[in-house]
DNA sequence: ATGACCGGAATCTCCGGA
């Protein structure tokens, strides 16, 4: 199996980006993050004459998941449950497909709104950790991926892309990450490469693509029985360097 | 010390992104 993961940064932008990396790479699954559009304005006929079947999570302007599936599934949730927030953004979607619980997730930033937005990132991560403990515990094959915004060890971004107090690197927010793998979750890309200095984005700004000044924040956990099923890891660098490409490179992986 | 580069929405400039 082939699922693959990717912050397409506004579908209607980049949907031939999609259409094209599709065709070459045939994946079961693909998660989308940050569609950035309403549910009706996703494009979703050019997917499902590729053969996908198009669930859509969206809102307006910002954020916004989907999942393109090769295969039949049932729909789960498109709110993290227990999530308790007035007006959830659309950041989670949930099905099973194949008997695997499949997690698409785009955690919040957590840089702007000040302390209050650093802590519904906070929130969110908690929350996220009890759907783990709860699938887990019901011994559920499930994985979870997609954009986390969280660069888990200093290894993880590029020397002077951000400072110690940083969403992405604070130990509140990496506290969250270490304990959804104390609860028996695998970091696929570390199962594969443990040492490696690799990111899947780049900034826009300050050249950072040209540097290499960049990021891993688009992860994929597995759980036990999916992990020692375990392949291959791919960063699809390439896809940075196309004409108007995402800020984000698709993550794949294969078991 | 500061801005840079994007997309979206609502204007003739902003906010969020990471």
């Amino acid at each position: 199996m082939k699922l693959a993961s990717w912050n397409i940064n506004s579908i209607r932008q980049r949907h031939t980006h999609v259409q094209q990396w599709l065709t070459k790479e045939q994946p079961d699954w693909l998660f989308l993050q940050e569609i950035k559009c309403q549910n009706e304005q996703f494009p979703a006929e050019i997917f499902e004459e590729m053969g996908y079947q198009v669930i859509v999570n969206g809102q307006k302007a910002y954020n916004g998941v989907a999942i393109l599936s090769r295969h039949p599934y049932q729909l789960n949730h498109t709110v993290l449950p227990d999530l308790n927030e007035e007006d959830p953004q659309a950041r989670y979607l949930e099905i099973e497909s194949q008997g695997i619980i499949l997690c698409n997730l785009y955690l919040p930033n957590g840089n702007s709104g000040g302390e209050e937005g650093f802590q519904r990132k906070i929130h969110f991560i908690n929350t996220l950790i009890k759907r783990a403990e709860h699938l887990l515990k019901n011994k559920q094959d499930c994985i979870f991926a997609g954009d986390f915004n969280i660069c888990p060890t200093n290894q993880d971004y590029a020397p002077q892309t951000l400072s110690s107090d940083d969403a992405l690197v604070k130990s509140e927010s990496r506290n969250g990450f270490y304990q959804l793998l104390w609860l028996g979750l695998t970091d696929a890309l570390r199962a594969i490469y443990p040492t490696e200095t690799l990111y899947t984005f780049w900034d826009y700004t300050r050249g950072a693509w040209q540097r290499n000044a960049g990021l891993r924040i688009d992860h994929a956990l597995l759980s036990p029985k999916i992990a020692e099923r375990l392949q291959s890891f791919t960063i699809n660098k390439s896809e940075r360097d196309k004409e108007q490409p995402s800020d984000h490179v698709p993550v794949i992986i294969e078991f």
